[in-house]
DNA sequence: GTCTATATGTTGATAGAC
DNA sequence: GTCTATCAACATATAGAC
C-alpha cells in the first residue's frame, strides 16, 4: 500500500496523532507566549515528541507559526461572521452577534488578545492574509461587514428605531463591548480581582446585558 | 565636582543624553516588536549607540523591558484617572473619561496594544505590579475605580437619569467603547482600509459620537 | 561614558541511526 | 515516523582599551 503510514504512537499521552498533538501544543504555546516568544522545545515537550519531528512535519517555526494563525484568524471570524450574514433586522442581528461571539470566544479565552498580539507584532501577516484570503477566511468581515452594516442602519432609520449613528462608529462600537473582555482579559481580571469562576460569571452576566445596552444606545 | 560626569554625546542624531535616547529607542522597539521579540541590537542603532551602553546604563535587557513596561502603565493610567478622580456626576464623568483618554492615546497610538500583549505573554509583571504599586501607580484604577462607579452609579440611578446597570459591566463597557479602537488599531486600520488620516478623522468622530452613545445606553 | 572585541548561552534546524 | 546527537547562527552580556 502506497497510503501514508500512520503512526505507532510510540510515545506518550493523548491518542491523537503526534502531528495533531503538535498542532495543539503549538496552539497552547503561540497563543500563551506569541510567536518569537514561544520555543520550539516546549511545543515539543508539550506535546510528547522530540523537537526534531516538529521539523518533520511543519519544516519550520516561521510556517507552524502562520498555521497557528491562520486557524486562529478563521476560528475569529467564524465567531463574528454568522451574525452579520443572516438576513435580519439590526435588533436580532445585536442579539446574535452578543450571543454568538461570547459563546464562541468562551471556548478559547486567548484567541482574541493573541490575534491582536500577533497583528501588532508582525502587521505583514494580516496584511498578507487579508489580500490573499479574501475568500478562504469568512472575510464578509471588513469592507463587506461595514455594507451590511450600514444597510441595516439605513432599515433601522427608516422604521423609527434608531438615530442616525455613523456606521462605522457603530461596528467598532458592538465589536469593542463583546471583545474587549476577552481581548483585554489579561489584565481585567488581575485589576477586577476575578478568578476564572468570576468571569465568567461575568461574561454571562454581560451576555444579558449588552443587547440591551446597545438597543438602548442607538435608539432615538 | 563629584557630580556624575554629563556626557560629551560622542556620536549621533538628537541632541538627547545617550541614556534618554536608548529609553526613547527601547520604548519604539519594544512596543512595536515586544520583549521577547525586540533586539537588543536594533535599540542601540535607533538610539545611535552600541550594545555595551545599554548594559552600561540598564543592565540587562530585562530590567530595561521592566522600565518600559511600567512607564507605560504609568502613563495609560494617568489617561484613565483623572475623569474619575474629580468630584462630579457619572454624566461629567463619562464626558471628561472619553475625551480625556481619546486625547491621551493618540499621542502614543501602540501603547494599548503593547501594554496588552505584554500582559499576556507575561502575567507575572502585572500582577507584580498591582501588588507593589498599589500606590506608585495612580492605581485608582482597579478596585477603587469600581467602587467610584458604583457610587455615580447609585446617584444617577437615584436622580433617575439612569436603569439600574450592573457598575462592573459599566466600567467594563466604557473602558471597552475608548479602548479597542486603541487596543485594536493594527487590526481595525486594514480591516476598514483606513490609513493614519483616517484614522485620525475616525476618532475626531469618535471622540464626538461616544459620550452620547454612552448616555443613550444608560438611560432608563 | 563610549567604544571594539569577545565570551557565553540559547535556539532553530539538520544529519543520520533505528 | 520517531529518535539522539550535533551544527550553525544569533543574541545577550562582559572585558577591557580609550
Amino acid at each position: 500500500m502506497s497510503e501514508r503510514t500512520k503512526p505507532a504512537n510510540g510515545g506518550d499521552p493523548g491518542d491523537l496523532e503526534a502531528e495533531a498533538r503538535i498542532l495543539e501544543a503549538a496552539r497552547q504555546v503561540f497563543t500563551r507566549h506569541g510567536t518569537s516568544g514561544a520555543r520550539m522545545q516546549q511545543i515539543a515537550a508539550e506535546a510528547g515528541v522530540n523537537q526534531a519531528l516538529i521539523h518533520y512535519y511543519f519544516r519550520t517555526k516561521q510556517q507552524l507559526a502562520d498555521r497557528v494563525f491562520l486557524e486562529a484568524v478563521g476560528r475569529m471570524s467564524r465567531g463574528l461572521a454568522p451574525a452579520l450574514a443572516a438576513e435580519r433586522t439590526l435588533e436580532e442581528v445585536i442579539l446574535r452577534f452578543v450571543e454568538g461571539y461570547i459563546d464562541a470566544m468562551r471556548q478559547t479565552p486567548f484567541l482574541p488578545a493573541y490575534i491582536l498580539s500577533e497583528t501588532l507584532h508582525h502587521p505583514e501577516r494580516l496584511e498578507a492574509l487579508m489580500q490573499q484570503a479574501m475568500h478562504t477566511v469568512p472575510a464578509a468581515v471588513g469592507r463587506r461587514a461595514l455594507d451590511r452594516v450600514s444597510a441595516l442602519v439605513d432599515d433601522a432609520v427608516a422604521r423609527g428605531v434608531m438615530r442616525p449613528l455613523t456606521p462605522r462608529q457603530l461596528l467598532v462600537s458592538a465589536l469593542a463591548l463583546v471583545a474587549f473582555p476577552f481581548v483585554g482579559r489579561p489584565i481585567l481580571m488581575p485589576l477586577l480581582d476575578m478568578d476564572e469562576e468570576d468571569f465568567s460569571r461575568f461574561l454571562d452576566e454581560r451576555r444579558a446585558e449588552l443587547p440591551g445596552f446597545l438597543l438602548h444606545a442607538i435608539r432615538p
